[in-house]
DNA sequence: GTCCTGTTTA
DNA sequence: TAAACTGGAC
């Protein structure tokens, strides 16, 4: 566990106001920011575990909007582990390729034939479990976790690992998933209650303002205690 | 050309 | 660690 001093982060630039980062300051911003500003998706107004599952496959480096009609598609074509387990490959994969990465399509029906055969029919709620699925990485098992079963774990994809990396000033180190310093950051950070509002408010947050190349700073709510915000102030 | 709720393979 | 997978939106 870091030490709050540890954990806090000043702006590069102390010429005027100082920007500093503190686990509860960002807690309180990107909960509050999540529970006014957050869109609003149906997967999002579910914790059913194979609803949350789907969504997360056709979530996968894809934009969120273009996912909402498809994924009310899958699940009253598909309502549940074993009929998705019966699909049809190939049709499936056909349906996919407007979404691209049709794959995800396989990956889909041998998920659903893994949960039949292996898990009873049941989306399973230990992280190993989900890591042994097809198609399910450490993003996606954390994000079945916290999302369907309420568990305290970050959800870190290359957005909002970038936004934690910009506003702590961590060095980026490969990629996000893999980066044992900003994995631990963003455990200490996590809020003991709220993390479903917190770790959605910091997807929402970096998937809206903090790109790459040209991230939007002076729309972004946290601007004011970013260090990397401030220094292009 | 950049971006998007990444995972898998080599 | 890098590259492949995929395509629509802006």
């Amino acid at each position: 566990m870091m030490s709050p001093t540890q954990l806090t982060a000043k702006r590069k630039h102390s010429h005027s106001s100082s920007a500093v980062a503190t686990p509860e300051v960002l807690q309180q911003i990107v909960v509050s920011w999540f529970l006014s500003n957050s869109r609003s998706f149906p997967w999002r107004d579910t914790q059913n575990p194979f609803h949350v599952f789907v969504a997360e496959m056709l979530l996968r480096q894809t934009q969120a909007e273009r996912v909402i009609g498809p994924y009310q598609e899958l699940i009253n074509k598909y309502p549940d582990e074993n009929t998705l387990a019966s699909a049809d490959v190939e049709a499936l994969r056909a349906w996919f390729r407007p979404l691209g990465l049709s794959k995800r399509a396989d990956n889909l029906v041998q998920a659903a034939e893994t949960i039949v055969k292996d898990f009873q029919g049941i989306v399973p709620n230990n992280l190993n479990a989900l890591l042994s699925l097809p198609g399910v990485g450490i993003y996606s098992a954390s994000a079945i976790l916290c999302l369907s079963f309420g568990g305290r774990v970050p959800m870190i994809d290359e957005s909002s690992g970038r936004l934690l990396r910009r506003v702590f000033v961590l060095p980026s180190r490969g990629p996000a998933y893999s980066d044992k310093k900003l994995l631990q950051l963003a455990s200490d950070i996590l809020p003991e209650k709220s993390s479903r509002e917190f770790n959605l408010g910091l997807l929402d947050i970096a998937a809206k303002f903090c790109h790459s190349r040209m991230p939007d700073c002076r729309s972004c709510p946290l601007v004011s205690m970013c260090a990397f915000g401030a220094s292009r102030a």
